[in-house]
DNA sequence: GCGACAG
DNA sequence: ATCTTGTCGC
């Protein structure tokens, strides 16, 4: 596959988000079945600067007994800064590299980030979820809103809150999902409800505090790019 | 102008 | 994100 149009400068991409901002859909079709969940990151290496190199994975789990069915890990580079709110233009080319080689096509995609909790309501979860029309969700481990405290036990949610057009929009939820400790911040991607989307997030962390499906991917993502990989 | 700001 | 060992605690 190939990007289209990908922007490369910021007001390219500032644009490109509220263009696709009205394309995503936050609701749960009547059929969704989830069966496979895969799990997104990116590693780096020299961070900050625009031309860095990236590692890509993508981690594909069985939804319901969290057995591992495929691992992918693609190395590239990428030629966007880290810029908050357009994150996405800094991981999405090497995930989607990532992704195109499982051999398993995932039912829902879980991105390390946000979904609509974001400025223009656009984040990397939307961003993965329209361009292939995968129903996504976005688990962050920081808020990219207000929120108050949920409650101390697991499965306690709290609104996720931020400034829109009407005043207060709900843009996800920080979800506790292990008695004690620090929620993450679940928010949707495309496809998808917010209410299903903690669900699932729940069934991923039966153990820990993230997702079995970012823990994974997070640790082939610096299993390839520290040591002596590239 | 000042502080905030996913990974 | 990344630099990074041992250590405090359940």
């Amino acid at each position: 596959m190939s990007l289209v149009e990908w922007p490369r400068t910021v007001d390219d991409a500032i644009a490109l988000q509220e263009r696709l901002r009205t394309q995503v859909i936050t609701t749960s079709a009547p059929d969704l079945h989830i069966d496979t969940v895969a799990g997104l990151d990116v590693g780096y290496r020299d961070t900050g600067l625009c031309n860095d190199s990236v590692v890509g994975v993508c981690v594909v789990f069985d939804a319901k007994t969290l057995a591992v069915l495929d691992e992918v890990v693609v190395e590239g580079t990428t030629d966007f800064p880290y810029i908050a709110g357009l994150f996405a233009f800094r991981e999405m080319p090497v995930l989607l590299q990532a992704l195109d080689r499982a051999t398993v096509t995932p039912d829902l995609l879980v991105a390390d980030g946000q979904g609509i909790a974001h400025p223009r309501r656009f984040g990397l979860a939307c961003h993965l979820g329209v361009h292939t029309g995968i129903p996504s969700i976005g688990v962050a481990k920081n808020p990219m809103g207000r929120f108050d405290p949920p409650g101390t036990k697991r499965g306690s949610t709290s609104d996720v809150v931020m400034d829109g057009a009407d005043g207060d929009e709900v843009v996800g939820r920080a979800l506790r999902t292990q008695d004690g400790v620090k929620p993450v911040f679940v928010s949707v991607g495309h496809k998808i409800d917010l209410d299903r989307a903690c669900t699932e997030v729940l069934r991923l962390a039966p153990r820990y505090r993230l997702p079995e499906t970012t823990r994974r991917a997070d640790t082939l993502t610096r299993q390839s790019a520290s040591p002596a990989g590239s």
